[in-house]
DNA sequence: CGAATAGTTGAGTAGTCTCAAAACAGGTGG
DNA sequence: CCACCTGTTTTGAGACTACTCAACTATTCG
C-alpha cells in the first residue's frame, strides 16, 4: 500500500517536472548598458552566459566604484536590491538568461539538483566578494594587481594556464580594484618590471612567474626592497 | 507532573510544526576564540544569537583585515568555506545556534517560510559586503569611520537612533574598514571637531548631525574645506 | 585625415602608514 | 588604598604611497 502509493507519487512528480520547463529567455546588451531594475520587474533573474556586469557606485564627487561583478554562469537577483547596491552595467557584450521569478522559485523547488547548484553559486559569490575586500582593504596597487590578475584566472576556469585574458578594459579594472587608472598602469610596468607578467598587447597577460606573482598578492614579498630603478 | 507538562508541551509544538523540530544546539565563545571549521563539520550552520564573528585574513607580513562580520540573527555557513576564506573570530562574546546539515536543510525544505527567510539573509549578506567594498575602495579615513557608524546603526536595528554603540574594539574596527588604529582614532578626533558625532566613552557615539554624518559617508563633503585646526 | 576614446608617463601634493612614546582603563595583589 | 601590570587607545614626527592634473601616445572609427 505505502509501496503503491510512493510509486505513483514518484512517477506524478517526474511527469510534472518533465512536461513543465520555463523557456529561457535570452536577451543581448552592448557595453555601458545600464540594467535598470525597473526594467526587469517582471523577470528580475539575470544568469550571465557571455560578458560581464559590474555593479557601479558612484560617490558625492565623483569618485566611481565597482563593487562585484558577476561573471559567465553567476546570478544577478534583482529582487534583492536595495537602493544602495548601485547599478548593474554591462562591462563587456552581454548575453543573459532571464527567469520570473515564479519560473525560478518552481526551477529550484522541483529540482533539487538546481537548489544545490544555486546555493553554491550563492555562497561562491559571498566568497568572492570576501576575497574582494581583503584585496581592497590593505594591499598596495601592485599587489591589488598581482590579486586581480590571478583571481581573473580562476573566475575563468583556466585552471593552470598562464596566459589570463583581462577582458575589462583599465578603467574598470581600477575601479574594481580601487585604483586611479595611472596607479593600475603605473602598478603593471612595475609587475612587468619585475618580471611576474608579460604581456605584449594590453589585453592579454602571461605569467612569467606564478609562484612570485601569487607571493605578490599575498603580501609575502616586500617589494620595495627587490629594487626597481 | 512537570514532566507531564513538558511532554505535553513538545507534543503540541511538534504537532503544530510539522511534526518535527530539531532541538537547537545552543552555545558560548568567549572574545577572540576562534572557531576552527574543521571543529564544526558536525554542525556547520551557525546562527549568531548574541555578539558578532568576524572573518580575519592575514597578509603574509603581518597585515591584517576583516572582510565580513556576522552580527546578531546572521548565518555563518561553514559548508562553503573555501581555504582563502580566512578564519571566523569571535569579536565579542558570543553565543550561537548551531546545526547540523541535514537540520538546517531540512528546516529549509518543510517551510517556505524558513526558506524565504534564509534566502533574505543570504541576499542581505550580499549586500553588505558589496557596500562594505564600496566603502574600502575609494573613501578617505574620516569617510569609512562615518560609514561604519551608520552601518552599524543599521545592523543594530536602531531605526532613527541617534546613540549607536560600536561594541568592537577599535582595532578590529580599523581591520573592517582597512585602517591602521592610529589613522582611526584619528578620523574620530576629526569627526567630534566637525561636530558630527560627540562621544563621550569610548563604546558609545553620538550622532549630533546625522544629515552631515551621512554627506560624509558619502563623499559629499569636501571636508578639506571644512578646515579642521 | 581629424575626432574621440583608451592607455601611459611625469611632477607635485595630500593623506595614510610606520614607529615610538605617552595616556588611559581594568584587574590583581600587596 | 595604592602600586603594578597588561592591553587598548591616543598623540606626534617623518617616510612613502597613491592621488591629482596635465601632457603625451596609441588605437579606433567615422
Amino acid at each position: 500500500m505505502t509501496q503503491v502509493q510512493y510509486l505513483t507519487r514518484s512517477d506524478l512528480e517526474g511527469a510534472q517536472q518533465a512536461a513543465w520547463k520555463p523557456k529561457p529567455i535570452i536577451n543581448n546588451f552592448a557595453v555601458d548598458t545600464v540594467l535598470d531594475a525597473e526594467a526587469f520587474r517582471k523577470l528580475p533573474i539575470l544568469v550571465v552566459k557571455q560578458g560581464a556586469i559590474g555593479l557601479q557606485h558612484m560617490l558625492g564627487d565623483g569618485r566611481q566604484t565597482i563593487s562585484v561583478i558577476y561573471f559567465e554562469d553567476e546570478v544577478l537577483d534583482f529582487r534583492h536590491f536595495g537602493k544602495v547596491s548601485g547599478r548593474a552595467t554591462c562591462l563587456l557584450p552581454v548575453t543573459v538568461k532571464l527567469y520570473s521569478s515564479d519560473d525560478y522559485d518552481r526551477l529550484q523547488h522541483e529540482s533539487t539538483q538546481f537548489q544545490i547548484e544555486h546555493a553554491t553559486k550563492q555562497a561562491r559569490q559571498l566568497n568572492y566578494a570576501s576575497q574582494h575586500s581583503v584585496d581592497l582593504a590593505r594591499k598596495s596597487a601592485i599587489e591589488k594587481l598581482a590579486s586581480f590578475i590571478l583571481e581573473s584566472r580562476k573566475r575563468q576556469n583556466l585552471g593552470r594556464g598562464l596566459d589570463v585574458l583581462l577582458r575589462l578594459r583599465r578603467s574598470d579594472i581600477a575601479d574594481y580594484m580601487g585604483l586611479r587608472a595611472e596607479t593600475l598602469s603605473r602598478a603593471f610596468t612595475k609587475l612587468k618590471k619585475l618580471g611576474l607578467i608579460a604581456c605584449d598587447q594590453t589585453d592579454l597577460v602571461h605569467i612569467s612567474n606564478e609562484p612570485g606573482l601569487r607571493q605578490m598578492a599575498n603580501g609575502k614579498v616586500n617589494w620595495m626592497k627587490t629594487r626597481i630603478q
